[in-house]
DNA sequence: CTGAAAGCGCTTACAG
DNA sequence: CTGAAAGCGCTTACAG
């Protein structure tokens, strides 16, 4: 073992010495390209085979200009739709030829040093945020998810997005199909904020419940809230909600549920992690889901399909959504046509969580 | 924005000319070493910021011969353990002067590719494989993670364990000093199953249950059961338990412990994903945790925190156990004095999981 | 079919 | 203090 370890690399120079031939014979010959003669090819090969010669990847890539690597930089790994995208993203790239890795590292400043081809970006935040800095003065293919917070972003940067309006209708629709109508939400972010979501729930929930649609809207915003989303961009502090603040706003959403005596029948959840935080609430107050009340929630990840019961949620298929994003990466990578905007559409995720009730 | 897209990438020459000086100089200027004029450097400094040069990796590191990034190599990322882990390593290996990434590709293949100066194996099931394939013949600095299943692992890859052993012994003094002495375990593995919970909690707990012992033992190894980690090893088809197959088990076991009306006061779970399964399962059956019967796992993990009730688990510190794959990695990587076995101690992670008896 | 040569972008003794 | 030169390991026209 310890000599294996202090051998020094195998160059394709060495192989050429061994073989009696030049270098670039011993690249024709590994590389499969050219002319090189069958028997001097046959000893190369067997050489490099006997020598264990592994081609440098790095000065490949510095020749060919090409690492065939690419990053999704996403810090919340705990979050399992962050972890299911990125086993799309790492299928769809490996049939292009790229491999896909995760970084989380907690400042862009380590992004340059990457050796990568592109980048791919959890979310409008970090998109926002890239373009702020590195994305001004640092030309690196990068291409951001997104779900439908779609503010003014700069047409720079590509963006494939998860269609969340269309989402929420299928939520809503799939309730109503299953005689549900007094349909609450539940979500981490104010009545009046505009993210997506609560926009299209106020939207298509209005003409049911009337005036009664404020009390609906289960409201967790209060404490930090409104959108640590925004207060954290500017502090640079906390990055994004994580589970411990979906359980607590969970908890405070079914506090609310039950003070206002709502008669809901079903509560839409802001996402997976929002609404196993319900289903644990409302267990605590002795309400059993979906036979008390039904749950449907965003995401549709692995989450989703694990938590007891299984939650109904509504969610990007992972293998196309993550097949888009790197698609589009390696289009531009590779200079080729590209969309600046593009949209996945959510799909039923199967689940126990819904009552019928006719 | 077209145009920056456009814009050819920077290099050292492009300053030179534009100063008027040499490449080397440049260099010295950029990297802050060696003599140069003053007002050269000032001016050589500001070409640099005003034309965004950015230096280019993939060639500075050819030159070194040091990529400086080091490479996560998981598959279950859905496990909150790996992510802990894995957040560890990102904030060590930052404090060295690399950035550690994850990649979860499927085959080891894609590692030859992969521009890194060493990586970070999952478990010993992965350093075996690792051994079997690459190891082999490619040297690449590697250290692995391993939960108390060193089997006859040669000494050729570093290896830094968690102390199954000692933390099982953590987890059943807990429980005895509040009075638990009817301790059932539950895990994937058979009563035979040589696994260093199996083994160390039957040794514990023989003095306490005598001939009960087995009964406690809530073996859910039955249907496909019995080491998939094996079967798997050698078919190469699935990789290694997952939630789901926890969940599974979980209930399996509380079906067993119920059917065998034992009075088990606390049960100990294989992991953190386990107990989450074991909850659920009870509450469906109308027990509730802590009230009625107590759990304990083993990681320690996120997830062991956000459940509910937050789980009692011992499990590494995960800061720590990142911290020592890391530098032992780097050590290997710099040529450094290194152990090729340490280990790291659980630690109690408190929680609600577990009622008081007396 | 083969090999010397130039080059990918950077570094670092070394002679001036 | 500066710059030409050699080199990191590989590729690829191009002249033979």
């Amino acid at each position: 073992m310890k000599q294996s370890m202090n051998t020094k690399h195998m160059t394709r120079k060495d192989i050429a010495e061994m073989a009696g031939v030049s270098v670039s014979v011993v690249s024709r010959a590994l590389n499969n390209s050219g002319y090189v003669a069958a028997e001097k090819k046959a000893k190369i090969l067997r050489l490099a085979e006997e020598h264990n010669y592994i081609p440098h990847p790095v000065a490949m890539s510095l020749q060919q200009r090409r690492t065939g690597q690419i990053l999704y930089y996403c810090k919340d790994l705990h979050n399992s739709f962050n972890i299911d995208l990125y086993y799309g993203m790492v299928e769809a790239a490996r049939k292009r030829g790229y491999m896909a890795m995760i970084n989380a590292n907690v400042t862009f400043d380590h992004i340059r040093g990457a050796m990568v081809d592109g980048i791919l970006l959890q979310n409008e935040f970090f998109v926002r945020r890239y373009l702020e800095t590195y994305g001004k003065n640092y030309f690196l293919p990068v291409v951001g998810a997104s779900f439908g917070n779609l503010e003014t972003l700069s047409q720079s940067v590509p963006i494939v997005e998860w269609d969340i309006e269309g989402s929420m209708e299928l939520l809503i629709r799939y309730l109503r199909k299953r005689g549900h109508r007094r349909i609450a939400y539940a979500g981490p972010y104010g009545y009046q904020n505009p993210n997506c979501r609560t926009v299209v729930w106020k939207q298509l929930m209005e003409p049911l419940l009337g005036e009664r649609l404020r009390d609906y809207y289960l409201d967790t915003s209060a404490s930090d809230s409104e959108g640590i989303m925004i207060a954290d961009y500017d502090s640079g502090a906390t990055e994004w909600l994580n589970e411990e603040t979906y359980n607590n706003k969970a908890r405070e959403a079914i506090r609310i549920l039950l003070e206002r005596g709502l008669e809901a029948t079903a509560i839409v959840a802001f996402n997976d992690e929002f609404a196993v935080g319900l289903i644990q609430a409302l267990e605590q107050n002795g309400k059993h889901v979906p036979d008390d009340i039904s749950i449907v929630s965003f995401d549709g990840s692995y989450r989703s399909m694990t938590s007891v019961p299984r939650l109904v949620s509504v969610g990007p298929d992972f293998r196309l959504y993550g097949e888009k994003m790197v698609d589009t990466l390696v289009r531009r990578i590779e200079g080729q046509r590209l969309h600046y905007f593009s949209r996945v559409k959510g799909v039923i995720h199967e689940g126990d969580s819904v009552r019928r009730l006719r």
